[in-house]
RNA sequence: GUGUCUGUAUGCUAAUGGCAAGCAGCGUGGCCGUGACCCACGUGAUCCGGAUUCGAAUUCCGGCAGACACCCCA
């Protein structure tokens, strides 16, 4: 009997990236990482997974993320591990192990790699996916907050984003934030009837959030609300001025939002966000904030530090949506034809030897006809073609030809190379 | 996790419950040693499982996957 097998299919929200899309991946990975070096980041490269217990505490009990998002399993000694669900908890527990902070009082680090949440797939949302992840840990000042958006500004500035937008705003610290979430909490109580279902819930587990809900009843009743910067205390208020003039200073613009309350619990003061509106419902490109009390929560001393994420799906959606037609790939590189089978020892010599000088080139591996490998040729967009064949051999020779032009023409063997090297190699149709 | 919609070849699009077609792609040939244009031929599919039926791509149920929205976030 034979069994038909199936065929094993990939795990829901974690897409393949395709090799015809990969070159955009490594084309947006080179730029952050040049801009990164100019600003004086390092990358640091941390496992995918962590102890459990790093997440739980590093990002907070009652957050989405822990409650409902992990993928979490045990290994085979019993312990349990988490699939990194975001960043900054792995980078500052390497952080905080390795001493990085001994060398020096502000450390710039980013860290580039694939993140997983078990969540419903949307668009703009994945299971795996990916983020470039910027902190700069150690000083608790205002022109930190400033340069480290300053360089998430320049970032997409280069990646050529438009029409994006940045919201900032300041959620406070153990000291006054207490004294607001109170008085929102008594606000949001006393208009109960007017809330919906999940805020109900929210009220409950996590009061700031209902200052999020879409639903207009609650919209309006939001809209009512005691704003946080009426409760700031004199230093975060101080804080938060400065880091807004100094935005003023580089000209980049921002809005204030009040009702910007990111969503994992160890964010202290300076929160923002950069959203692109023509993204849906998943329209926050990046975002991030100040944490000055993380270190704390999960075993450290008291270290400031500040960070954000990018999205690497939702820049390339932004790009994609703003992009005309893609260019055609240029003509490049040289495509050796054989004619019989004699001929295919000198042309792999040939390409070898072509490819070691750095030019793109090619060889027939499939002893198709010449026909069939010209049309490849001209396929895969190769500037010239050397034909190897009988004729050619028997003289010492090859015949070259340009495929822009058709010109052809014969040439000793020896010379193919130097030839090729000397010709202009790259251009445009 | 909840809801709505959708799954036909590599891609796009057809087919009253009754022979699964077309275009593009790819391959080969026309041109016995020359690509791009043209022509001919070839290639290849109903997501999976069950039910109803003489008969299911089509109807129904379940699963899986995708899109969109909620929740929330990158």
């Amino acid at each position: 009997m034979l069994e038909v097998v199936q065929l094993i299919k990939g795990v829901r929200g974690a897409p393949d990236i395709l090799p015809e899309e990969s070159g955009r991946w490594q084309g947006l990975e080179a730029v952050a990482r040049d801009v990164l070096d100019r600003y004086g980041y390092a990358e640091i490269r941390t496992p995918a997974f962590e102890r459990t217990e790093l997440f739980v505490r590093g990002i907070g009990e009652g957050t989405d993320i822990v409650e409902k998002e992990m993928y979490t399993f045990e290994d085979r000694g019993g312990e349990s591990l988490t699939l990194r669900p975001e960043a900054t908890a792995s980078l500052m527990r390497a952080y905080m192990e390795h001493s990085l902070g001994a060398k020096s009082s502000l450390v710039k680090l980013y860290l580039i790699g694939p993140m997983f949440r078990h969540e419903r797939p949307q668009s703009g949302r994945f299971r795996q996916f990916h983020q470039i992840d910027v902190e700069a840990v150690g000083s608790p000042g205002p022109a930190v907050d400033a340069e480290v958006i300053a360089l998430l500004h320049h970032l997409l500035g280069v990646w050529g984003l438009t029409g994006i937008r940045l919201d900032l705003n300041s959620i406070g610290d153990p000291v006054c934030r207490p004294a607001y979430r109170q008085a929102f909490v008594t606000y949001a109580e006393a208009h109960r009837n007017a809330l919906c279902p999940d805020c109900h819930v929210r009220l409950a587990k996590n009061p700031l959030r209902i200052l999020d809900c879409k639903v207009p009843t609650c919209q309006e009743v939001a809209a009512e609300a005691p704003t946080i910067s009426a409760y700031l205390c004199e230093p975060c208020r101080e804080h938060f001025a400065t880091v807004r003039s100094l935005l003023d200073c580089l000209k980049i613009e921002h809005r204030v939002n009040e009702r910007l309350v990111r969503g994992l619990d160890y964010y202290t003061r300076t929160t923002f966000e950069f959203l692109n509106p023509v993204l849906g419902a998943q329209n926050a490109v990046a975002g991030g904030g100040r944490y000055d009390g993380l270190v704390q929560e999960i075993g450290g001393p008291p270290t400031p530090a500040i960070g954000f994420a990018i999205g690497a799906e939702r820049i390339l959606a932004s790009l994609e949506a703003q992009e005309a037609a893609p260019e055609a790939p240029a003509y490049t590189g040289v495509y050796v034809a054989t004619v019989g089978a004699e001929a295919f020892p000198a042309a792999l010599d040939l390409v070898q030897g072509l490819r070691k000088r750095g030019l793109r080139a090619a060889v027939d591996l499939e002893a198709r006809s010449l026909k069939g490998q010209m049309r490849q040729a001209n396929k895969d967009r190769y500037r010239y073609s050397v034909i190897l064949g009988s004729d050619e051999l028997a003289r010492g020779q090859a015949t070259l030809k340009d495929m822009l032009s058709g010109e052809q023409h014969a040439l000793p063997l020896g010379e193919v190379a130097d030839r090729l090297t000397r010709l202009p190699d790259r251009e445009n149709a």
